[in-house]
DNA sequence: TGATGTGTACTATTATACATAGTACACTGA
DNA sequence: TCAGTGTACTATGTATAATAGTACACATCA
């Protein structure tokens, strides 16, 4: 797989990360459409189930909606942000940030990839 | 446990971030004894070998010290960063914006939620 | 209509990780 | 000596990940 730097995360969760990138950097825009699970399968040496987890997942998530029969699509993006899943995420933030500061890495230079990240995506 | 916000984190992982997040604080400091594994595995109502395993894990990530036939100690805090360590920990900090920001998150509530994760650590 | 390509839903197998349980050992200190 | 350390080891049960194969309803197109 392309996202070599993951490999703490499963396949499938590779993929979906993958996905969610290129949809924030505007390679991937709303509408279009993914390739069908046995072509991504084969584009990324996976399994075709494993690759139908990963768009099972973003369409539950939001990111991708299907039509049956013709494919999976890049939904438009969310206007309206679910305080539940705020609320749910804010923890692995906080996990984040422990982690971080406990290698000695400062508030300052996760604020500093954090205005990188804003550039890139 | 006490972490209930980090279900999505096995015990021995929640026990880590847990006496991560206490030294942060300042609850815990140099020096200081941990609770026998145990003890530990009373007071958190796990298993020894799942806290021997959280243990471990500190003492590897140098954040504790064992003194054999003694007990587990906290260590002095990291003056010079890891450049690997560093380097391995960013992917996962990427990763997790990525997600905040299809969650439809922005950064600028990320900047705020370090922020005062600063003041609290 | 028939053929092809969609996503999806199954079953099954293998491998790995988590958590538990129990036992054993070298070490330290009273 | 004896109790309390961390550690190592085997074993079991559970859950998840990834694989493989099959089948089905649907949409599109010749």
């Amino acid at each position: 797989m392309a996202t070599d730097s993951y490999a703490h995360l499963a396949y499938y969760e590779r993929l979906v990360l993958q996905i969610k990138t290129q949809i924030l950097q505007g390679i991937l825009l709303p509408g279009d459409r993914l390739p069908s699970v046995r072509e991504m399968a084969k584009q990324e040496q996976l399994n075709p189930n494993t690759v139908a987890k990963a768009y099972k997942q973003l369409d539950q998530d939001g990111i991708t909606y299907v039509e049956p029969g013709r494919g999976t699509f890049i939904a438009e993006p969310l206007t309206k942000v679910s305080t539940t899943a705020i609320a749910a995420f804010r923890p692995k933030f906080e996990a984040i940030v422990v982690e971080a500061k406990s290698l000695g890495i400062s508030v300052d230079l996760l604020r500093q990839w954090l205005n990188e990240a804003e550039g890139n995506i």
